[in-house]
DNA sequence: CGCCCCATGTAAGACGTTACATGATTGA
DNA sequence: TCAATCATGTAACGTCTTACATGGGGCG
């Protein structure tokens, strides 16, 4: 079967923050739980286990630190491995499963995108992402029209709540891509 | 501890589309499938288990149909207890947590809250996302301030796309409110 | 001395995914 | 009769949650 080692999108998250800078298991626990990348779980339960997966796979490898005065801790990095499978997974052409399932996971594969695969890379997910939004949200608005009758009030605006963060998505993807056409 | 019989999201997704019209396991698939719940598993080793769970801890109660012609199916309806705990959840007051892990789950309960709860709840829940966004957005507008110089530009940019979300959705609650205030 | 932060881990249990399995009915 | 759809389930597996556990270091 050989399909072995697929990897989660926590194990994405983590590998994209040891790309950009080498982490220890607490690092990453630090930044999943200070900043924007909230929604990934900041429990050792998750993370350390994870990590573990991740160096037993060949994506990382931890060394040990010493430093004078400090605790023990292990720091991870990038394998080869590892960043080829970043921008493979980066790379990998949008489906609309990607857009249907919420879009957490292309935001994160756009955030690494620049620095892992280069600028081209950015370009060509925001651009897949708008064609998939421009035919994604017409076929909402008419669940919308259909909903309309038999909806509850609530179910129909939380409906238009999502055509509506679909259609600023989609905006913004405009924007985005006028400043990587603009200044390079 | 007797926490016991704490249900998932998936578990309220069911719950909520059964008290709006009684349910076999096979509808509840459809449903998801079909419409802009695609993000639900439409899986038949999520929805059968879930089914029973909820039956056993008494939310919801199954019938078998006979009727001629059909297979079998079995049809489940919500019973007091289970329209007591969906209101509950949805009156629940909201956290920090809700918004940072996703709005997605307080968007369901927003969806069932008025023919569960009344338009009362709606507005209840609308005003306090409301005020949870007001106080969350200024926050990510630091980090992207912070961020300015040592985050990659697609990362900021996918930051702007998230600030922008949330405006967007501040936007609808207001849109909302409006229309909750205007005709009742 | 006690408390909090650093830093790492483990164990039990719940949940979802994937894949397999069954069987009746409807329509081509 | 063959395929598709209706309709329900189970088993193995992987991952996440929750809770517990450990210990050094700095500070008041």
């Amino acid at each position: 079967m050989r399909t072995m080692g697929k990897i989660p999108s926590l194990g994405y998250a983590i590998l994209g923050l040891i790309q950009q800078k080498p982490c220890s298991g607490y690092d990453v626990r630090k930044i999943f739980s200070g900043t924007a990348m909230k929604s990934y779980s900041d429990s050792p339960g998750a993370i350390y286990p994870a990590l573990r997966r991740l160096e037993k796979q060949g994506m990382i490898r931890g060394r040990i630190q010493q430093g004078a005065g400090l605790r023990r801790r292990q720091v991870f990095s990038v394998t080869a491995k590892g960043s080829a499978e970043l921008r493979r997974w980066i790379s990998q052409p949008l489906t609309r499963g990607d857009v249907d399932g919420g879009l957490k996971e292309v935001m994160l594969r756009f955030a690494f995108s620049e620095p892992v695969s280069g600028a081209d890379a950015s370009i060509q997910l925001l651009s897949a992402l708008r064609a998939q939004l421009e035919e994604y949200v017409p076929g909402l608005r008419l669940q919308l029209e259909a909903g309309k009758a038999v909806m509850p009030r609530s179910g129909r605006l939380a409906l238009e709540s999502g055509i509506r963060s679909f259609e600023c998505l989609q905006e913004w993807t405009k924007y985005a891509l006028a400043i990587y056409a603009g200044k390079e």
